[in-house]
DNA sequence: ATATTTACTTACTAGTAAGTAAGTTTGCCA
DNA sequence: TGGCAAACTTACTTACTAGTAAGTAAATAT
């Protein structure tokens, strides 16, 4: 792998653990051997760099979820949150989750990046709940968009609340907004 | 009001607005007219300020809970509702919200208080889910404990969701997550 | 073979962070 | 009236922040 992804793969790690704002470019540069200078080479500053992060991230998320469009919309939603199941193993929280309680205090390029984010996931889920109540797989009340914002909200803080209390919540969390929407 | 009290208080909205890690003693003094040294004699230090705006926070919310004893379960949790309306509407996120993200930057301390500040408003939660089942208030599947765990989490990613999307997406999930627990 | 570009390092700057030691003002108490 | 404590300010320190300018070695292009 190249430096600037090394950089860039970081980067996001360290937001997911320590948050946008609690991380610097020594914690970059320490780690992957390399000298403060060389971050600015490949990031002229920290909001590109933050701004490549989510970029990525999305890119990510499209990829991986075109991929599931073949298969029914209860598993492609079980995919969904085995994306978070992941998350909580790894000890972090979603990008979401921790770049969201930031957004007042981050560049205009990088909020506009995060609102991009927040709808392609929506706009993902939404379509998903809709598709699968249509096919009879899920069954709810309400809009299929609200009710993809609480599915979405709860994952969300499910990875916070588990490092807090220091128990698998995700795992709770998800049963019950699974067993919320299956006919 | 005593310059103690400002600075908590300055404090809180500054952690519900930038975040813990994003605000400086700096934030504190300008708009207080005080020196950076003033907020030092009151607090010795910044982990002590952030825990003694959680623990007042823990205190504020058991005399509220305990003010509504005699009402209704509906009743108690549209006011506990209430609160995160109320936040939205000051463009906040709530204190579990910020912190909770940054949980691994935080001194031993502080990580006690949040540990504590989730266990009171989960149990809390608990017990009124539970009681309000009993009464046939409520109706739900599952356990009272896990629909807890999903009213919070939902609601505390509601306000930083809000905040991105720029639309009242809190009154959506409030909608959506009472019309799942009413009998 | 020469010039240019890529991917850095070295060495630095200006600004800001939390925190501290010592001094000052104000009000109260004996 | 003298002394003392509470609530500060002044002036400072140490540590760290993102960011930059200039230089360099190695690979690539002409």
């Amino acid at each position: 792998m190249e430096t600037k992804d090394k950089i860039r793969n970081l980067a996001e790690e360290l937001i997911r653990t320590k948050g946008y704002n609690a991380f610097s470019y020594a914690d970059l540069s320490a780690p992957l051997k390399i000298k403060n200078a060389a971050i600015h080479y490949h990031f002229p500053s920290k909001e590109v760099l933050g701004a490549s992060v989510i970029e990525e991230m999305v890119l990510g998320f499209q990829q991986l979820s075109s991929s599931w469009s073949d298969q029914s919309e209860k598993e492609q939603i079980e995919w969904f949150m085995d994306i978070y199941r992941n998350s909580y193993e790894k000890g972090m929280v979603c990008l979401m989750g921790s770049l969201a309680p930031d957004f007042e205090t981050l560049s205009p390029a990088m909020q506009a990046q995060i609102q991009r984010m927040s709808r392609v996931i929506l706009d993902w889920l939404t379509a998903c709940l809709e598709q699968g109540r249509t096919k009879q797989v899920f069954q709810f009340k309400g809009e299929a968009s609200d009710r993809a914002l609480v599915l979405i909200s709860s994952l969300i803080s499910s990875l916070s609340l588990s490092r807090v209390q220091q128990t698998d919540l995700y795992s709770r969390i998800r049963q019950q907004l699974l067993s919320d929407i299956l006919a």
